[in-house]
DNA sequence: TGAATTGTTATCGT
DNA sequence: AACGATAACAATTC
């Protein structure tokens, strides 16, 4: 859930908290999540001052002094808590992780469903190397996004969540974007007349700020901070009046995501052409149904 | 009870 | 071969 809005202002909220202090201690309570493994983390980690806390895409970005530094990824579920005083309170639900400071503060990662990463990367050009442009960074300009798009022969809304085009847009923001451009998702990304590209990128650019000015989307119980949910247009919105219009949002599937568009501000002109060979869809249906069959069920 | 949830990766197909 | 589409996966909640 966390999305490009919601790991800024994670950073944001937690910058002066722990720029300047050493790790002191990491205690990992599900090392499958750490990258390297538990023992050379803690090595890489521990004794090592931050320096700096940035964001890269949907990675929070920890530079460390001498070098090197600590990234986590929240996933769907994860969440920071800062504590000033580590025995002052009982731990936070799901605490899978956390850091001692020197001034006897302490940091924990939370992850309900245990997907967020923690990684120790000594150069971030190895991060940078699978992401695509920051759409927030100057060098997202309508002339790059009209490049991305002719380059591939996709959907436009797979090819928004895919993080080494684009990096940093999830599915809300996606739904959004697409939504206040007035294009449908399942448009075919290199077939945009160059005013659609235009409106394209300056609703990515307009809906990711408004996002972060809103502090995110707070889904549920993951983030209290944020109110941008008051302000989404289609997200979760499926069977009620289109603000624009009136017209019911609809929801479908677009590459296994949930999608929520209204079909009179969004049309469909300029989609892709379905597959119509029968022999393919009749191949595709029988590995499915096949693959169903034949996945084991979850030992508990 | 199982469907829904997400970003990433492995794999299959074109 | 390179790219696109899709299944699998990590666990949990309601």
């Amino acid at each position: 859930m966390p999305e490009l809005p919601e790991v800024e202002t994670v950073v944001r909220l937690h910058r002066d908290l722990v720029v300047g202090r050493t790790i002191h201690a990491f205690v990992s309570r599900w090392p499958r999540q750490l990258t390297p493994g538990p023992a050379a983390f803690k090595r890489a980690v521990v004794s090592r001052r931050i320096s700096h806390l940035g964001r890269r895409a949907k990675w929070i970005v920890a530079n460390l002094d001498g070098g090197g530094h600590l990234l986590i990824h929240l996933r769907m579920s994860g969440r920071l808590e800062w504590r000033k005083d580590a025995a002052s309170r009982p731990e936070p639900a799901h605490a899978r992780a956390y850091f001692d400071f020197d001034n006897g503060s302490r940091l924990y990662f939370c992850d309900a469903r245990k997907f967020g990463r923690l990684m120790f990367l000594a150069d971030l050009k190895v991060l940078d190397a699978e992401l695509g442009v920051e759409p927030l960074g100057a060098e997202f300009t309508v002339k790059k996004l009209a490049d991305l798009l002719s380059a591939r022969r996709r959907a436009l809304k797979p090819l928004l969540l895919d993080q080494r085009i684009i990096a940093g847009v999830g599915n809300i923001y996606a739904d959004e974007s697409l939504f206040r451009a007035g294009l449908h998702p399942l448009r075919h990304a290199s077939r945009l007349k160059s005013a659609e590209v235009q409106r394209l990128h300056a609703a990515i650019v307009q809906v990711l700020t408004l996002g972060i000015q809103h502090n995110g989307t707070m889904i549920d119980w993951i983030y209290p901070d944020g109110n941008m949910q008051d302000h989404l247009q289609v997200y979760g919105r499926t069977g009620k009046p289109c603000l624009a219009c009136g017209t019911p949002i609809v929801g479908l599937r677009v590459g296994q995501r949930g999608t929520h568009v209204c079909p009179q501000c969004q049309p469909r002109r300029g989609l892709r052409r379905p597959v119509r060979r029968a022999a393919s869809i009749n191949r595709r249906s029988d590995l499915r149904l096949a693959g169903r069959e034949a996945r084991p069920r979850r030992q508990k």
